[in-house]
DNA sequence: GCGATCAGAT
DNA sequence: CACATCTGATCGC
């Protein structure tokens, strides 16, 4: 049906032109050295780290979009005819490189938002705002493609200053620890900027990501030798409990969680708040063991929850997506005629037809998830509503990503036994010159 | 042996 | 109850 002319985040063959928000992996992946299915637009941040990621990628693909100014595009329609669109990447502030995609052409003008957090109070976001008003002029968005990762007013979470500055307070208060946060291998730097700033430290990463920093433009602040700070920065992956002990055995040593956990407004379903989370581990389990003592901070109204989960473990509302409030903002501010959710998961399944009515929005039955099994009639309806189908199956797709299915797992010890090990040899890393 | 893809784990 | 990312197994080459 739909010809598919331009994909987002999205890298099967067929579409003319395509565009990378942002350079996490649940976006990128399907990309690879050998990738050659035409242009692929992404941010100058993005291009940068573009290599570090692909090293084999042919770069003459790579087109710069340009932050802020309009890009004209010429594609083939499926007639035959010439189709002329125009583009602009504005800042997303989820990740180093992300934007939002703004295209306008004959089928009117649509919005997708990537991944994206614009804070009331930043002053970066405000330029986002800006920028993007500025850009619509006196359109109309007919869709937004929002990212609705929290797109539930369960999730309640304070700005990221403001959990920064909870990190802050943790170590201040943990004079004579080891710190030891987990990161991703891309994201939450100006957390850790924040925190070298403040602390007036440096701050342990490890080479790989060290690099990464360097091609930030980050030059000063991080370091890979241990014996020049007590905070670490550390592979997510390898940050669980049993680290945590290992790493105690030889000096005192917590760790920092950004993010991590849902964060519900108090007093929704907080019995349950733990179960399922990284913390889950095969020690944790283990019967008679005092280290699961959660002693909630949590205080009234949402200045964000600051939890210890375990004499090791704190966790930290840190987060790189829109919480409920901003994202009803967000929306009231563009003002859609209509909306979709670029993520599919349980707990947002139907959140943007929710958002849509606290937002005044007149939505028509489109919304996109209303369960996972009706994708074929769903793509019906999107090329319906976007006037033209140029765009849509790709869209489509990209939602559908992340849809996770629940399988029964069976995980051997040999294996568990075997990753507690691998763990123990990368931690060992992070020790290096302390043992 | 290698890359792509998937399941599973964290 | 999330996200992002890693490993290992499998498959096709």
């Amino acid at each position: 049906m739909a010809s598919r002319l331009i994909s987002v985040d999205r890298w099967a063959a067929g579409s003319q032109v395509y565009f990378l928000t942002h350079l996490h992996s649940d976006h990128a992946d399907g990309l690879s050295s050998s990738w050659a299915n035409g242009p692929l637009y992404c941010s100058r941040l993005t291009a940068k780290l573009f290599p570090f990621k692909f090293p084999e990628f042919n770069l003459s693909l790579i087109r710069v979009l340009p932050i802020g100014s309009w890009h004209s595009l010429s594609l083939l329609s499926p007639s035959g005819s010439e189709m002329h669109l125009q583009v602009m990447a504005i800042d997303a502030l989820h990740c180093p490189g992300s934007v939002m995609l703004v295209f306008r052409g004959e089928f009117g003008c649509l919005l997708y938002t990537g991944d994206f957090r614009l804070e009331a109070a930043c002053e970066r976001a405000r330029r986002s705002r800006n920028m993007l008003l500025g850009a619509l002029e006196d359109q109309v968005v007919d869709i937004i493609y929002l990212d609705n990762t929290y797109c539930n007013p369960s999730y309640d979470f304070p700005p990221r200053q403001v959990a920064a500055n909870q990190v802050v307070n943790i170590i201040l208060s943990h004079p004579e620890h080891d710190v030891i946060i987990g990161i991703d291998t891309l994201g939450k730097e100006d957390l850790l900027y924040h925190v070298a700033r403040v602390l007036k430290i440096k701050i342990w990463v490890w080479p790989e990501r060290l690099r990464t920093m360097h091609l930030l433009g980050l030059y000063d602040i991080f370091t890979t030798n241990t014996s020049l700070t007590r905070v670490r920065a550390v592979p997510r992956y390898s940050f669980s409990i049993e680290t945590l002990e290992a790493l105690n055995k030889i000096h005192p040593t917590i760790g920092i969680m950004a993010s991590g956990l849902p964060w519900l407004k108090p007093g929704l379903q907080m019995s349950k708040t733990f179960s399922g989370s990284f913390l889950t581990s095969r020690s944790k389990r283990a019967p008679g063991r005092a280290n699961c003592e959660f002693r909630s901070d949590r205080q009234s109204g949402n200045t964000g929850a600051l939890e210890r989960l375990h004499e090791y473990i704190y966790s930290v509302p840190y987060s790189d997506h829109s919480n409920f409030a901003e994202l009803k903002e967000f929306v009231k501010l563009v003002r859609p005629n209509n909306l979709k959710g670029i993520v599919s998961s349980s707990s947002c399944c139907t959140e943007p037809m929710y958002l849509g009515r606290h937002c005044g929005i007149k939505q028509p039955a489109k919304q996109l998830h209303m369960n996972h099994t009706s994708k074929g009639s769903i793509e019906r309806e999107v090329a319906v509503s976007t006037k033209a189908s140029f765009l849509n199956d790709d869209f489509v797709e990209s939602e559908s990503k992340r849809q996770k299915t629940l399988k029964v797992k069976s995980s051997g010890f040999r294996s568990s036994k075997f990753r507690a090990l691998r763990r123990m040899s990368r931690g060992a890393k992070i020790w290096e010159h302390n043992s």
